[in-house]
DNA sequence: CGGACAAGCTGA
DNA sequence: CAGCTTGTCCGG
């Protein structure tokens, strides 16, 4: 931009979250030339130095203030349009604008920008490869936001690729890519530049994004990335969990890019093998035809564990034929996930087997006593219903014993052969899990093992019954993610018994008839979908509502001030256990609210969309 | 956020 | 009434 003569105005959001407010400053000669919008600049605030970001230029300063100069510049900051996406993301979740433009800002000083890389022509349209992918990716982005159901064995790559395609040589306008893990950016990120096309990868090349002109890829911070302006973006898994900010405010990264997309008028592919309801909720969906989605998910075979004696513990009779078959094949892996923490307690009935479950909500029931009466409880719900079990009318029931403490010694007994343990912190006790035919651990071994030949759900009821809302899709998705990982396995010929264990999963549930364990079996995703949507429906629950809690130190004060400004239709309930709910039929009636009411001093924290209800 | 200033409490 | 704490206001 040319200089312009004289002093200019500009308006600076300080970068101070309890301040929100805009001040002026002049910019002095000697800044003239590196002061523009969304510059980082330092100012003097009431007689101290701090940050912030110029949010207007060349403006007319109110009357009778007198105007400080800048202070100083740090460099370039976030371009205009994820200036006025960060006022939306601040809204949307109930945060602080300092606190969103904090994140889109560079971690060191960018002083100056590197040239506008030159792009290479995409690579062209995907190839008829027949894949779903391939077929799907020019109809993805063809305008507005468009979820993309891809089975777990399809590569979304050719999405990536049609999206590459919006790159206009010279045009500062680029391509946005969201991959869950930093892993999986890099490679993609290779792949694309050895494809020709000009790469930045977040966070390191913060400076080459601002330029524009370029795919980016990253994780969840690159959806507020300083591409200048959007050509067209790609969510890749949106399901996952990842792009969920833990700390509030809890911003879900998938949505800021589908507003962001919709802002600038760009399309915007969110893929996913399984989408959320939520997901759903953010566009038209595409997906491949019935027969070509059901071959892109592994094969399941369900081991029903009602009927099975409880003394035979955790391993099934598949089960075990299933690691030796890994322990006698070289060069086989059998992974084995256990999610055994936070051991939770199943009741069952002693005569059946059947799980003791609400009838309203599908939540475990745990049995309660008090004032003489013994009844079946549900804590997601809170209903209760008398001790009798739902399918044969027993009155009998009994606690499962899940917390398995010796699961890796019990299965390298039954085995024969070395079995390796995997937690979230790394490798535990036993053999090196990188060369033991047999894994066992917590989800994390999904994320942790790059590949196997047969995955086995030792426990499913775990993730089903957990005590979430969103837990079955939580299970499909960890179905989705075992999936991937046999997809490529190499399956022998039909006449060597080790076809029935390679490329497939093994689940052991008492809960055959789930949504998830069917969608997974039938590799259709919709079932659990329509299930989960009339549930939700029925409970009030998101996204059929919106909805935010409210806990910490000072939650009493903020819940209250919340109920008396609450408008019909909004309803504020609490405390129960120190925490408040807010239910709205839409987020702008809640966000509106909860940016309304003045926010007491001390901790709090407002989760929008919260994980549990 | 953090400094300024006003209003409220304490002690001799 | 000085000396201190607590609360509210406000910044260019």
């Amino acid at each position: 931009m040319p200089a312009e003569p004289g002093p200019r105005v500009v308006r600076v959001r300080p970068d101070l979250p309890a301040v929100d407010k805009l001040f002026d400053y002049s910019v002095p000669p000697a800044l003239a030339g590196r002061v523009g919008l969304g510059s980082e600049v330092r100012i003097q605030l009431h007689g101290r130095r701090v940050g912030g970001w110029v949010v207007e230029e060349d403006v007319e300063p109110p009357e009778g203030v007198t105007l400080l100069a800048l202070a100083g510049s740090r460099g370039h900051g976030p371009p205009a349009a994820v200036l006025e996406l960060a006022g939306w993301v601040a809204w949307r979740w109930a945060g602080t604008v300092p606190g969103v433009l904090r994140t889109a800002s560079p971690l060191r000083a960018v002083p100056e920008l590197p040239p506008m890389a030159p792009s290479g022509p995409a690579p062209g349209p995907a190839p008829p490869d027949g894949s779903a992918a391939g077929t799907l990716a020019t109809e993805a982005l063809g305008g507005g936001v468009r979820v993309v159901r891809l089975p777990p064995a399809e590569d979304p790559y050719p999405v990536v690729v049609a999206a590459s395609e919006r790159l206009v040589p010279g045009s500062e306008a680029g391509v946005l890519v969201l991959v869950p893990e930093q892993r999986r950016a890099v490679v993609l990120a290779r792949r694309l530049g050895q494809a020709g096309l000009a790469v930045a990868l977040l966070p390191e090349d913060w400076a080459r994004a601002r330029r524009g002109g370029c795919v980016l890829v990253g994780t969840r911070a690159a959806a507020l990335a300083p591409l200048p302006a959007l050509a067209a973006a790609v969510v890749v898994d949106a399901h996952e969990e990842s792009y969920h900010q833990e700390q509030a405010p809890t911003w879900s990264a998938w949505e800021i890019v589908a507003e962001r997309a919709r802002r600038e008028g760009a399309p915007c592919a969110l893929v996913s093998p399984c989408p959320t309801l939520e997901l759903l909720g953010a566009g038209p969906l595409l997906t491949a035809p019935r027969t070509v989605e059901r071959q892109g998910w592994a094969p399941v075979d369900i081991v029903d564990r009602r009927e099975d004696d409880p003394r035979t513990g955790l391993f099934s009779e598949p089960l075990v034929a299933l690691v030796r078959w890994a322990v006698a094949t070289p060069g086989r892996r059998v992974l084995c996930v256990l999610n055994r923490t936070g051991r939770v307690r199943l009741l069952a009935c002693a005569a059946c087997g059947e799980l003791a479950r609400c009838e309203h909500c599908q939540g475990r029931l745990e049995q309660v006593e008090g004032e003489g009466v013994r009844e079946l409880h549900c804590r997601r719900c809170g209903r209760d219903r008398p001790v009798v079990c739902a399918r044969c009318g027993a009155t009998r029931l009994k606690h499962l014993r899940l917390g398995v403490s010796r699961a890796r010694e019990d299965l390298e007994l039954l085995a024969g052969g070395p079995v390796a343990e995997v937690t979230a912190e790394g490798a535990a006790g036993g053999p090196d899990p990188f060369t033991a035919p047999v894994v066992i651990g917590t989800e994390a071994v999904l994320h942790r093992m790059g590949r196997a030949d047969a995955v086995a759900f030792l426990d499913l009821d775990a993730e089903l019954l957990a005590p979430r809302f969103r837990a079955g899709e939580e299970a499909l998705a960890l179905l989705a993610r075992a999936s991937r990982l046999v997809s490529r396995a190499e399956v022998p010929p039909s006449g060597d018994p080790g076809r029935r264990f390679a490329g497939r999963l093994l689940v052991q549930t008492r809960q055959p008839d789930h949504e998830a364990v069917v969608s997974a079996r039938q590799g259709d995703p919709g079932l659990l979908a329509a299930a989960d949507l009339e549930l939700r429906t029925g409970l009030g629950l998101p996204p059929v509502v919106a909805m935010a809690t409210v806990s910490g130190a000072v939650a009493d004060r903020f819940g209250e001030a919340l109920a008396r400004a609450a408008p019909t239709g909004v309803e504020v309930r609490g405390p129960v256990d120190g925490s408040w709910s807010v239910r709205a039929p839409d987020h702008r009636a809640l966000c509106d609210l909860l940016q309304s009411v003045p926010r007491p001093g001390g901790r709090l924290r407002v989760e929008v969309d919260p994980v549990r209800a």
